[in-house]
Parts: structure tokens; sequence; C-alpha cells
DNA sequence: TCGATACATTGACAATTGTCAATAGGAGAT
DNA sequence: ATCTCCTATTGACAATTGTCAATGTATCGA
């Protein structure tokens, strides 16, 4: 568990990294782990979220900014960027009033190495 | 629209096939599309069922081999068979008594590319 | 200090989900 | 036909999830 962790920050190109699903049958735990991950993607507002980073000139995204483009009150955007910072796959930064998100582009190829032959 | 499918072309190897999240902005209704296939892989008694397949010499696994090791009901085995059949990750062939399933590696493929740099 | 702005949290609700027991359907074997 | 085995479906239940209104928290400006 330890292990798996510093390896999650090495990310796409470690060999012996994260729980693979093609590699060999996981256990339990593995998967319940790596079921987290992909639970996090598996909403389609949360997916709007990250291509909206994604496609950002700056790569960060203030929240104000995510309303309106999602259609969703601000406290649903706030929900799902916790979700999706609880899962590693963006982080916040304050400054002053507002908070500046940004994409984990590691742990989002972590989750791609999950499921990679 | 158009050049999203002329990416996910060179990722994936079809064309006019999927939306990707890290291209452009994705709309509601790509989102809605992508969620599906990810919410498929967010329990980890369905990524052990990938793996399993995945481990498997034979390529397919028949579902009365799944209930031991996955250690759930037939039904709840048959349940999850289905989300990821409708999902188009796995297929069943009938032969005889037995339902063999196995891994539907394109569209998988086609989830890694979605999330792909 | 006061008010305004940006974001997070709480509470409530309907909708969805994972699970199993019970049952149904399908296919060989006797 | 009947029985047995394998798989799928149904029904029921607790648990989780996505959503918003209301409220709380934090920061800046006047």
């Amino acid at each position: 568990m330890a292990n798996r962790s510093a390896v999650i920050e090495m990310a796409v190109g470690a060999p012996e990294c994260c729980p693979s699903v093609l590699a060999s049958p996981l256990d339990a735990n593995e998967a319940s782990e790596l079921a987290l991950g992909f639970t996090a993607l598996a909403d389609p507002v949360r997916l709007r979220v990250l291509s909206i980073l994604a496609a950002s000139p700056e790569g960060e995204v203030c929240v104000c900014d995510f309303v309106g483009p999602l259609g969703k009150s601000q406290p649903t955007v706030s929900h799902h960027l916790k979700i999706l910072s609880e899962a590693g796959l963006v982080q916040g930064d304050r400054r002053g009033k507002w908070v500046w998100y940004s994409l984990n582009r590691v742990r989002l190829a972590a989750l791609r190495a999950a499921i990679d032959t």
C-alpha cells in the first residue's frame, strides 16, 4: 500500500507500477482501490470538468468558471470537484477569493495504465 | 466534433469512434456516453471479472468459474456480467449448458483512449 | 467593521446501485 | 418426459449517489 502510492506519483513509464486489470487477476483490495479511481470518472459532469481543465490554455480554472458551462449549481460543482480531488485527479489552489483547480495528468495516466494491455 | 473524431481515429484505430476527455471540452451528450463506459469499470467485482478474463490463457471463462474466485452469489455475478456486456466490454457465447465470456479489448482501448493525453 | 464575493458544507430528497433469495429459462442426460 | 445442471431474471432491501436550497466560511475592499 505504501509502495503503491509512491508508484502512482511515478506514473506512467514506471514498471511494477499500479494495479493493472489486465496483467493478472486482481485481488479484492486492489480492485477496490482501482474502482475508486474509475468511480470518479463515472459521471458526465466530472468528465466535463476534466475536459474543461484539459482544454484550458493556462491549465487551471477557478470554480466560478465551471458553473456556467456545466449548467449545474455552485454547490453541485463544488461537490464534484471534491470527489475528483479526493480521487487525486485534480487539485485546488486558493488564491485570494478564488480557488484554481488543475488537472493531475499523472493520476489520470495511472488509471489509463490500469486498463492497458 | 469532426476534428475530435479524427484524433480518436488515430488513437483507437476506428473512424468516428469515441469522444476524448482531453481533446476539447465535452458536451453533455458525449460526456454521458463516456460515463456509461467508466461506470462499468467503477466496481471492484467487475474489475476483477475483467482481470480474470484477461489472465485466462484461453481468453474466455464460463460463468460458473467466476463465482468461486469472486466470492459472490451466482445471480450477482450474472448481474455484473450483464452490465459489462451492455457496456460492450465483454461478450457471452453460449455452448451447451455453459456461457463463455470473453474480453472486448477494442472497447477497453476506446475507454483508455478517452483519457489519453 | 461592514458588506460583498467566492467557495465549501449541511440537510433533504429522489434515483440509482450492489446484493442475495427465490424463481424462471435452457440444454444435455437418463 | 423428467431430472439435473448452468445461467438469467425478478423482487426486495440497504446503501450510495447526484442534485439543490440554505447556510457556513474565508477573503478582499471600502
